[in-house]
DNA sequence: TAAAATTCCATGATATCCCATAAGATGGCA
DNA sequence: TGCCATCTTATGGGATATCATGGAATTTTA
């Protein structure tokens, strides 16, 4: 099986940073990391840049690694190549867990998505988020409007089984 | 794992031109060195010419050997090698990491991209860019205001899912 | 030999490691 | 099927190492 990451929990941030990650999602994470082996800690990759830059999203080493490559097959000093390692490699950095499961925000992370004491972490499959709580709320509330403000044709659940495999 | 440069970080340029290179960019260029070994410090190169003009940018010896060897696969004499040459090779300087992990920047190479007392460093993947941290802001506002004028086919991101694995 | 560059030493701040514990979850077994 | 032993998880605190940075001393070079 392909774990996946899934759910959503929330996590206390202690006074020099460190969050402990969701014990599922760290399985994903050792399963993703070609390096890993038992004894070790997985290292994966946070990306704080994102296109809208509110909350960090954590890949797993083979995940960016797929990203990576494709972005290495652009022309070497193409305008999209810049951009999209501005984005992907600028705005990222390594992480490490610890031996019990935590990683260390910087301050500069924390700032970055306005977390002072509390984070939520959401699974997204491929990639997991770090959340405020409060904003992280407030996605969820304006997904649901513009969810329903959806007309029958512009529903992706509907839209979904029109892709072929 | 094959460790990339990523993430940025601002450091302090001293009256000597001294500037400490971030640590994680360390253990990059201490992997891209063929002749590094514990104990010595590794060698890289920075490139000043600019394709993009307003920053150094730097690569590991085992980077900067991969642009080369692409070079010299141009016909000896033509132009195109010719100008490469002229901007990889010839404004191109060696470099080596002090025993605390500092570079120092000539007055010439501070001139070329403005610095003062501040530097911004960049992972970019295969190589790192240095810039003046007004510059760099500047380029990065650039950069939001062109992506957010992109269409959607001309989005960078999704072109990338366009490249077949 | 004065200016510039390099080496050596010093230090506060930050990040990392190591140990500790309480609350849950898990599993066995009577 | 209720209870106990054990493991895992989430969290905290203190000790230690690494990092970024500054200044003095020494060497080089023009």
């Amino acid at each position: 099986m392909i774990r996946r990451f899934r759910g959503e929990s929330l996590h206390k941030v202690d006074t020099k940073g460190r969050v402990s990650v969701p014990a599922a999602f760290r399985r994903v994470l050792e399963e993703g990391d070609p390096d890993f082996s038992g004894g070790s800690s997985p290292n994966f990759v946070i990306v704080y840049g994102g296109v809208r830059g509110i909350c960090l999203e954590g890949y797993t080493i083979s995940s960016i690694t797929k990203v990576d490559k494709l972005i290495s097959r652009l022309p070497r000093f193409s305008r999209d190549r810049e951009i999209l390692e501005r984005f992907i490699n600028t705005q990222s950095t390594y992480m490490q867990l610890d031996e019990t499961g935590r990683i260390v925000l910087s301050t500069r992370l924390k700032e970055k998505i306005g977390i002072k004491d509390e984070a939520i972490f959401a699974g997204m499959g491929e990639k997991f988020q770090i959340w405020e709580p409060k904003n992280y709320q407030n996605e969820l509330d304006a997904l649901d409007i513009s969810f329903n403000s959806l007309s029958e044709d512009e529903n992706p659940f509907l839209k979904l089984d029109q892709l072929q495999d």
